[in-house]
Parts: C-alpha cells; structure tokens; sequence
DNA sequence: AAAATAGATTAGTCTTGTCTAATAATGAGG
DNA sequence: CCTCATTATTAGACAAGACTAATCTATTTT
C-alpha cells in the first residue's frame, strides 16, 4: 500500500503522461512542491516498488501497476471533487487542495459508496473524466478552443488547468462545463478569440483563457 | 497546527479524561496501538507546545488550548460519521476506522459545510453528542442501562462503546438508538437483566452489553 | 569542439514518529 | 519499612520524507 507521498508521486508522473509524452524530475517536482532532489530519490524508490521505470536523465513512465493505482487515485480525487461541489456547494475554484487530501483516505468501500451516492458520474467539475471501478475512461473527442476558428460552434467539456483565478474569471463571464459558444473572430495579433454565448452578447478571450478550455463540437 | 499523530494523541487524552479522571500514558498507547514511551514523548511535545500538561507517572491533562482542539477534532468525527450512515449507508459498526482518517482532512469550510449539509446533527450514530462550531456539548443526563432497576422505562441513547461486536449484537436484537425499553427484571447472580421493548417481546441482556448501553428516562 | 546552462543525481543532514532495551518511580502487600 | 509488580521514562536506533550543497550529465550555444 503506497503511502500518501508515494500516492502523490504517482499521481504527478501520471498527470504528466497526460500532458505530454514525458514526466521530469523538476516538473515532478514543481507540482508537488518538492526538490528535484527529493523526487529523484522517490523515483529510485517507485521503480523499485514496480510502480515505475525510472530512466535516469529522462524522466518516469509507469507500469500497468502504476498506471492502475494512478487511474483510482484521479477517481478518488474527481469522486470528492464531485461530491464537495454537487452536494457541499463549493465553488468548482475551492475544492482542488480539499479532494487533494480526502483524495488519500483509505477505504474501498467508501468510494464505491460515494459514487453510487453521486449517482456514478462521468466527469468531475472541472469536466475532467472520472474512471470507474475498474480504471477504464470514457473517452471523448475535445480540442482546444484556441484551435478553433471563426464560424465554429462548441460546448465546453473541460476546463485543464484549475487554477483559481482562471476558475473565477470563467465564472464572471458566465462559462461553465456545458456551455455553448460561437467562435465569431480570431485576431491573430495576439491570439484573442470573440465568441458569442448562445444567450448574451459576444466578448472576448485571451489566449491565455482559450487554450485551457477543451471543446467539443456543438450544435450551430 | 498540530500533525495527525499529534491530533491523535490529543483526542486521546480528551476521550480518557471524559471516561475517567486521568489520562495514563498506557492507556494512551492502548487506545493508539503505540507502545508506552512513544507516547512519553508525545506528551512531552505536546506539553510545550501548549495543549496539556504532563506530570509525569500521574498522567497529563488538558489546557483549554488542548480542548479546544480535542473538541473540534470529535467534532469532524462524529460529523463524517454521521456522513457515512446518514448518506452513504454504512453500517454503524462500520464507520469508526474511515472516520478515524477522515477527522484529519484539514479545512474549516468543508466541516461548516459538511455540518449545513447533514443538518447541523447534534448526535452521531453511536448516540454521542456532536460538539458545535464553538465546540458547546448539549448535555444530556443519562445513565448506564446496568444501573437501572426493575420497572425503569427507558430510551436508549448511547451506545459507549464502538467495537464492531457489540454494534451488530445490538442489531441482532433490534436495539437501536431511540429504542425504548422496560426493565422486567435484574438477575443478582450474573447481572444480566430481562428488558421489554415497546413492540415485541422481552429478551435478556448480559450485564457486558447493559454496561455499555447509556440511557435516559423514558416515560412508562 | 569547447564552454555554458539547465536539469538530475548523489551524499549528507534534519525532523518526525516510531520502536526496543535499560532504568527509574509509584503504590500495594507483606 | 521493604519488596515487588506495574507503569513510566530515558536513551539510543531506525525508517520515511524532506532539505541543501556538491557533483555530474545532456543539450544547446558559441
Ligand atoms: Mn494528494
Ligand atoms: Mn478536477
Ligand atoms: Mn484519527
Ligand atoms: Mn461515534
């Protein structure tokens, strides 16, 4: 049984996989707040636990052990983000350091509890899948809206970073997970995007906004 | 802000002290799965950092720091207990381990959120009184079941000990918290005592389970 | 190709929390 | 008052997880 540490580690090396194609000691690091130097030492100690290869110089990928651990931690943590924002009423902006830490409670029938209670959802608040039981994803097609251009018609299906202050500014403008715009422009001096809510008038979103939303393809 | 183990300790003196009038060091360890001098140790930080005093082979006592600690700690237990019965359907023989995990979790907004959301409970499953937000107890006066006479009418309002034996002995025989109850009759020789609930017909208790039963008056 | 830089690893230290073994204090029975 | 069993404390060891400082590797720049 990993500890909450070594939960963590995993947990970051998986996120990482996701992202990209490669999870490095200082982004490990960053994420968790940690030294590079401390994670390197986590690492030996992961690989040799099976939870990962360790290539030295060249970052960690995980074994199907690994992986499987990971994909139930990420169910534990988007379970109790659900739960914390469905039935507390949090904002989907306050319960990412909270799901961090219930995240690491112990118990298999607790989750399985907790998910029948939430009626065995999908996707987490941020839009983010939530893999069942058995660690399988329900996949779908998303891109990113800055990819997007003029004229085309989108729902957002999820939100990739959830920092805070990007949480917030996406609630003053109204989106959420769901709704439904119309890219109307794309200036390409600073990458800026006009889009148009369904109902309301259009406004616009920097670069910086668009390229965290995931898109999928909406009705026109 | 003390750690998990610190917190741990903490209630453990508080609970001792609310038994009893002292707080042994063995008693600690017991209750902690800890061996003796681990807790010596603790005691001493705990000590200075404020939140008791330690005299040492008479025991340790808690300041008003320490309670107010201690109190908020119970608090988050019997809320997530009651959590885990009231929402998800545990057992209430099944609660006391993940709620042992999930009292740590720190954040004061999930715990006033957590309260609002169950209805601001005043008892958990067990019958044990929830502290409130400024850690105030109703109290209430009850009495142990095996102090009760022939011809007492009484409620069952707590069960002092959680042990998973005990909790589904009770529920074999259908007492409950609330269950109200008549006293036929007190055996001298082994103590056990034959008692008639409202609907159904009247068994015998062993003076072991009377022990742990709280009650209060109920009326004939 | 050499040098510079960014990143990673290693070595050694510290803190926390636990243990075992040795020692000491307390309180009860004789 | 002495002895003994119980309980508590101290001392010393260890493992986990973090850090800093020193060293090393890979890659980019000159
Ligand atoms: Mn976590
Ligand atoms: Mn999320
Ligand atoms: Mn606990
Ligand atoms: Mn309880």
């Amino acid at each position: 049984m990993p500890t909450r540490s070594e939960e963590d580690h995993i947990k970051a090396v998986y996120t990482l996989l996701q992202e990209g194609d490669s999870a490095f000691t200082k982004d490990i690091a960053e994420r968790l707040q940690n030294k590079a130097s401390s994670v390197t030492v986590m690492l030996k100690k992961l690989a040799e636990k099976g939870f990962l290869k360790h290539e030295p110089y060249y970052g960690a990928k995980l074994t199907a052990k690994g992986r499987g651990f990971a994909l139930q931690l990420v169910r534990r943590h988007r379970l109790w983000e659900t739960f914390l924002v469905e039935r507390l009423g949090f904002g989907w902006d306050e319960v990412h350091e909270v799901a961090e830490q219930m995240e690491h409670v112990k118990s298999e029938k607790l989750i399985d509890k907790l998910d029948a209670y939430l009626g065995k959802p999908h996707f987490d608040p941020h839009g983010d899948p939530i893999p069942d039981k058995k660690g399988v994803i329900r996949e779908r097609k998303t891109r990113r809206l800055d990819s997007c251009a003029a004229g085309d018609h989108v729902r957002i299906a999820a939100v990739s970073e959830t920092t805070d202050g990007l949480l917030r500014l996406l609630d003053s403008k109204g989106l959420r997970i769901g709704t439904s715009l119309m890219v109307q422009e794309v200036h390409a001096f600073d990458g800026s995007m006009d889009v148009k809510p369904k109902s309301g008038s259009a406004f616009s979103l920097s670069k910086d906004v668009s390229h965290h939303l995931q898109v999928e393809k909406g009705k026109p």
